[in-house]
DNA sequence: GAAGAATGTCTTAGCGCTGAGATACATTGG
DNA sequence: CCAATGTATCTCAGCGCTAAGACATTCTTC
């Protein structure tokens, strides 16, 4: 005897709530069970809603950044360097992890900004390689403003998922990032 | 007396694995917390685990699809023809609900495809706007060799995520999806 | 059965990212 | 102190995607 992933995931929901209608990704596992019934596809139960939801998700937070003369990569650097405190300055290199980004994208993305007069980039005093990027006041206004607009995009995109749901989501997404060597190195 | 999303989702893994690192989440939501007290940023232990993770595993997965010659949107459109099943035929309307991508994309990913022999694009006779993409022998052949190790990896991904913490993933992806409108219209 | 609306696919300009490599500066070891 | 190596940033060609719209075909309505 023994078990397969399968027989865990299989409509988990199912359990939880009788009527629940199947969702693109039960018709996507029920096509390969009829396809391929020697494999198990299970692990689709988890990578095809991570993908599914990512998708759905960016797409309603691009709305919010929109409204605000922005997009998620512009949003992401202003943000970081809001967040980072006084005197919210931080170097490319610093920007490009937080973002998990190559430094092309890091320096194109600041290129967009300093041209909007949202960041400077001004020389590095203590290594001569380095740049320092700091918010300019227009920047500063800018998240301050759209800050609480996209938390509150994300609090309504979280309206339908109780709070054990909410809370057994965020174990998981922690437990698996460490399983997966994200944020030690 | 009220709670907050934030009183639940404080350093939920703190209290499962008293020991646990913090994350990179963990590290913004405090910066947050030292910048902007007012502001309850919990949503963004959700969303800010979400996006990481989904760049984290799309990462792996593109490893793998790369071995076989292949990237995330041409396996995409393969195995969406495969698992059809008979006569591995769909529509790009079809494949384009499916990948939740534009009808450019489907397009210009049919190009590409169809370009490498993998698939064939014919006529449809039923409806003269529309057309329909074939598996080619040598398209079968690739997709039957390419989702087992895709399967693999994603097993792999998954080993650091107990069954438990697995299913509850699934449920609560399955649940947000829903709420937010995936797989019903 | 003709006009207008709807549908299915393709076209194209533009965007942000990657990967490879260039450049400038810093650090280390002999 | 110099050479070799490492580090920080930028450059740029190429890629896949989107948004907007063109075009052909089908459906709807009168």
């Amino acid at each position: 005897m023994w078990l397969t992933v399968t027989s865990l995931l299989r409509n988990p929901g199912a359990i939880a709530y009788p009527g629940a209608v199947a969702d693109h990704v039960d018709r996507v596992v029920a096509q390969w069970a009829a396809e391929r019934p020697d494999l198990d596809v299970s692990p689709m139960e988890v990578f095809g809603r991570l993908k599914r939801l990512y998708r759905v998700v960016d797409a309603a937070l691009n709305r919010t950044f929109a409204e605000h003369g922005l997009d998620a990569a512009s949003f992401d650097v202003l943000a970081t360097l809001k967040r980072s405190g006084p005197p919210y300055r931080l170097t490319p290199t610093g920007l490009m992890q937080s973002a998990m980004v190559t430094s092309g994208a890091i320096t194109q993305r600041l290129d967009r900004l300093e041209a909007r007069g949202l960041v400077t980039r001004t020389r590095s005093d203590q290594d001569g390689r380095s740049r320092e990027v700091a918010l300019t006041p227009e920047g500063h206004a800018l998240i301050e403003r759209a800050l609480p607009a996209h938390l509150a995009t994300e609090v309504g995109l979280l309206e339908g998922l109780d709070d054990a749901r909410t809370a057994a989501l965020v174990d998981a997404m922690r437990t698996l990032l460490a399983a997966l060597g994200d944020g030690e190195e």
